[in-house]
DNA sequence: AAAATGAATTATGCATTCATTATTAATTTA
DNA sequence: TAAATTAATAATGAATGCATAATTCATTTT
């Protein structure tokens, strides 16, 4: 079962929004984990609210790919597969280098000073070896430079497809070797960046990603297969 | 008012999902009208359903943009700007320049041939002066290159972006001149995918549909001058 | 004891109801 | 008569209710 407990109940306009976001977020942090059915009732109870609303949230997320729908049988939450892996890596390659594109043309030096910031801030983290941090940070730039492009809908959609590899991508532990390879990598985002060069902030972004998706594909097959060895016992 | 008559009562698995469908076709089709209310009673009583799968429904679309929801205030058309458009005309640029690599890479013969059939109706109609028909088969040749990407998720993403400028890319009629040398780039487009040569189909797509993009600007600003002269009057 | 059948329970999808907010219509006031 | 105020009506958002389908559990059968 999943950690539904420390959870308090909410209210404010709207709240089939409100859910939709919380949903999201309990996905993302594993609460509500991969390949297990969403406990509606119990979350109603737990959320202090009704169905309808948390219906129309199930339905929203479902249509974002982060749940299924079984006809009879509630909502799943979407347990990723390295062919999908295969799927969302390329499209948000194709979104990333359009925003560093963009964002070359369009950044100012008060966003380029947060993303200053944030690198400084993620670079401390790499040397104590503090991985969450680090992961925190990183997620920040890569937001900072979507917000410099300057382009709410790409903003929306490259989020909309991180949000279902995000998970993945937390637990998928790189080696020491790599994680020093992404650093030197986000040196030359930066540079780039500064410097306002977007066919190269373009093509690192690209890289950087495609490197990471590398990363993420091994943990997920790994995955797979220790599922497939429990089905088996 | 919009035309709410000529709509059958409905009924098969999973209500709202058929409803989203329904909406969504409405949408494009103009019969709900951009910037309008959406009836919501009426359109259930016309579909012979409750609230609560249209209202789901409502939801779905809204997250997807095709919808605004005011607080309680119900939901609105959104009516595309061309702030609006020159977000999303990029985002689908990228999207089909991806979508041309991979089809290059994946499409089977079969595929297209399917292409091919397509790209010679579309042709006819061209020269019989059907813009319908044209349209119509127009977009055919872009699912089929995207469905010969091979990759649902660019597929469903592109689409949900599509969607939201379908109805003026529709509605902003192209010059004669202009007709004339889309139908020279869907040549290129055709034989670039002949000859597998990925870098360049996504070229021109991405060319063809900045072109495209220039017209439906020009008649976007057009519309909402004339919006500004009767909000005047 | 394992499989098969059937009853009880629970979950699901959708319709309905209800409280609240917005909108319109009617009335009053200046 | 035009603006302001109030009353009415309708719409919206969310909770509840209900019929059906799925699941679980007990019972029977082999």
């Amino acid at each position: 079962m999943s950690t539904l407990d420390t959870l308090s109940s909410i209210e404010r306009p709207s709240l089939h929004e409100e859910l939709t976001d919380r949903l999201r977020t309990m996905i993302v942090e594993g609460i509500l984990v991969a390949g297990e059915k969403v406990p509606e009732r119990a979350l109603c109870e737990k959320l202090g609210v009704s169905r309808t609303p948390m219906r129309e949230a199930l339905k929203v997320l479902a249509a974002d790919g982060l749940l299924t729908l079984q006809p009879n049988r509630g909502a799943r939450v979407r347990a990723i597969t390295v062919e999908e892996l295969e799927e969302v890596f390329p499209l948000m390659g194709a979104l990333e280098a359009l925003a560093g594109e963009l964002a070359c043309k369009n950044v100012t030096d008060k966003q380029l000073q947060a993303v200053r910031k944030s690198h400084n801030a993620m670079l401390a983290c790499f040397k104590s070896a503090d991985m969450p941090g680090y992961f925190r940070y990183n997620q920040q730039i890569h937001e900072a430079i979507l917000t410099a492009a300057g382009n709410q809908t790409l903003t929306t959609t490259y989020l909309s497809l991180a949000v279902r590899v995000r998970r993945a991508r937390y637990l998928a532990n790189m080696s020491q070797q790599r994680w020093q390879e992404a650093v030197d990598e986000h040196e030359l985002i930066l540079k780039a960046l500064e410097t306002r060069d977007g066919k190269k902030l373009s093509a690192i972004l690209k890289q950087h990603l495609e490197n990471k998706f590398a990363t993420v594909r091994q943990w997920i097959q790994t995955q797979q297969e220790e599922q497939q060895q429990q089905g088996k016992v």
